[in-house]
DNA sequence: ATGAATGCAAAAACTTTGCATGACG
DNA sequence: CGTCATGCAAAGTTTTTGCATTCAT
């Protein structure tokens, strides 16, 4: 259960972070803004501020829970953290985020790092699509 | 001369205008904020407002005379929009912009999008790296 | 001259922070 | 109980907008 995650990453199985994870989890659209998170706890009758979101959130990133992106919306989105990476598609027509993972672009882009004389920390790619 | 690119755009040449592209052209840094050219213009003397700073960049971004990217930081770059497309590798350590283009990750975005049952509109791809 | 562009200030959108109160272990 | 977390409101950032004035054609 969700008690025992935060227990491990030191911080205190309050209520505002128990809900949060249960929306991120339970909610269907899986990447959400802050914003997005604060309404559906609003929703269900939860008391909870913004701030509190914006704070958890950002502990939760930290301690590797849920990661936050930048797409082209002027906002963050966040999602659970997942054991594999994968990249993401947006569709154009409807901002639905779709998720992918190739292993040849992941090699190619550490080539192209190293190619250059560098170590690939992390990346961020994006492709914008709309339907055939 | 820029004048003439005003004009195609269906912009009037103004002199903030022209002196936007001239700070963009001859920086530098290639890679600046709306803040980074405002103030690289009142350090040459130039009298021009924020407020302008941006709406001539958008407008700019609309007549595909720059580019915009959201790198992880918080506020939007630009850059003139060059003849060929390429991608962009920043150091985690200086912030530095580092372009590059490389074929075959292009046409596996293409391919995987294609294999999605999507076209690919854009796409943003940005690797964070450090020295070596 | 006339419509477009500018500067300023105000507002909007998103996110962070200070502080007093309340809850977890 | 002591500390950490919360809520609220205020402040910070980045970007947009309304409006009167100025400028390009």
């Amino acid at each position: 259960m969700d008690t025992k995650e935060l227990k491990k990453a030191g911080l205190k199985a309050t209520l505002p972070r128990l809900r949060i994870l249960e929306i991120l989890d339970n909610s269907s659209e899986k990447h959400m803004s802050a914003e997005d998170v604060y309404r559906a706890l609003i929703e269900v009758g939860e008391d909870v501020g913004l701030a509190t979101i914006y704070r958890v959130l950002t502990q939760f990133e930290a301690a590797g829970i849920v990661q936050r992106h930048n797409f082209d919306s002027g906002h963050a989105v966040f999602e659970m953290a997942k054991e594999e990476h994968h990249d993401h598609m947006v569709r154009v027509d409807t901002g639905e985020v779709i998720e992918f993972f190739d292993q040849e672009i992941e090699r190619l882009q550490k080539e192209i790092v190293d190619r250059h004389g560098y170590v690939l920390e992390e990346h961020s790619l994006v492709l914008y699509v709309r339907p055939k």
